[in-house]
DNA sequence: GCGACAG
DNA sequence: ATCTTGTCGC
């Protein structure tokens, strides 16, 4: 699959953040289409040594949500782990292995946070400018703004602010007795399409949506072993 | 100075 | 993310 170049990525940690807050002001966050949604791509990465990324992309089919293609690409990566700078560590590795992708997504799911992010630009924000498709974060943990209230209970959900108290994100329990997923738009999406169609990628007792639970089952198989 | 801090 | 087996609980 192509991809537009916006920057390079041997930047500094100044010119880093520099970049995040300009390309915030091209964020889209708009409905998604999701008639016209079919194939869902999810990102994981893994780390065999400390310096060799391996990214692994897989399309699932939302018919079915079986799997429709999946590829990988391994490189090495200079930029160190740093909140907030996600995508300058993890990018080159998965603009990589989205080169050998042959199937276009409608929608892409990122590891990460979309616009729930210091400076709206998360990992899944990023991406979606470089390779302009829609794009939804879905991260493990919190990396910016506050929530309160969620409940135990399967399904309990609730907003995620920023400290102005605007919602950036949703906070999901997707399974009982579990960590929630923080859910947040990255580009041509919005708050609502990415909650309403992360939980129906939610199956079974699975805590994370298909895209992104099958992608980190294959970095990890490709890993161990 | 102190606490927070995606993967 | 990564180092790591079995084990308690839904």
């Amino acid at each position: 699959m192509k991809y537009e170049k916006l920057h390079e990525w041997n930047v500094s940690v100044e010119e880093a953040i520099k970049i995040q807050n300009q390309l915030r002001s091209k964020i889209k966050l708009m409905p998604l289409k999701e008639e016209k949604i079919r194939y869902v791509a999810g990102v994981d990465l893994s780390f065999p040594e400390p310096n060799l990324g391996y990214a692994v992309i897989v399309v699932i089919d939302l018919f079915n949500m079986s799997i429709v293609e999946n590829v990988a690409a391994k490189e090495k990566v200079v930029f160190d782990y740093i909140p907030g700078l996600l995508a300058f560590r993890e990018g080159p590795v998965f603009l990589k292995a989205w080169e050998n992708l042959k199937t276009k997504p409608n929608l892409v799911v990122f590891d990460g946070h979309g616009i729930a992010h210091p400076r709206g630009l998360g990992i899944a924000s990023h991406m979606g400018l470089w390779i302009n498709l829609p794009t939804i974060g879905v991260a493990k943990s919190k990396l910016y703004g506050f929530y309160k209230g969620l409940q135990q209970a399967k399904w309990s959900e609730v907003p995620l602010l920023d400290p102005s108290g605007n919602q950036i994100g949703i906070v999901i329990r997707t399974k009982e007795n579990a960590d929630p997923i923080f859910v947040s738009p990255g580009h041509l999406c919005d708050l609502d399409s990415a909650s309403k169609i992360v939980k129906k990628m939610c199956l079974e007792n699975n805590r994370l949506p298909e895209p992104t639970r099958l992608a980190h089952l294959l970095t990890q198989k490709i890993h161990r072993r």
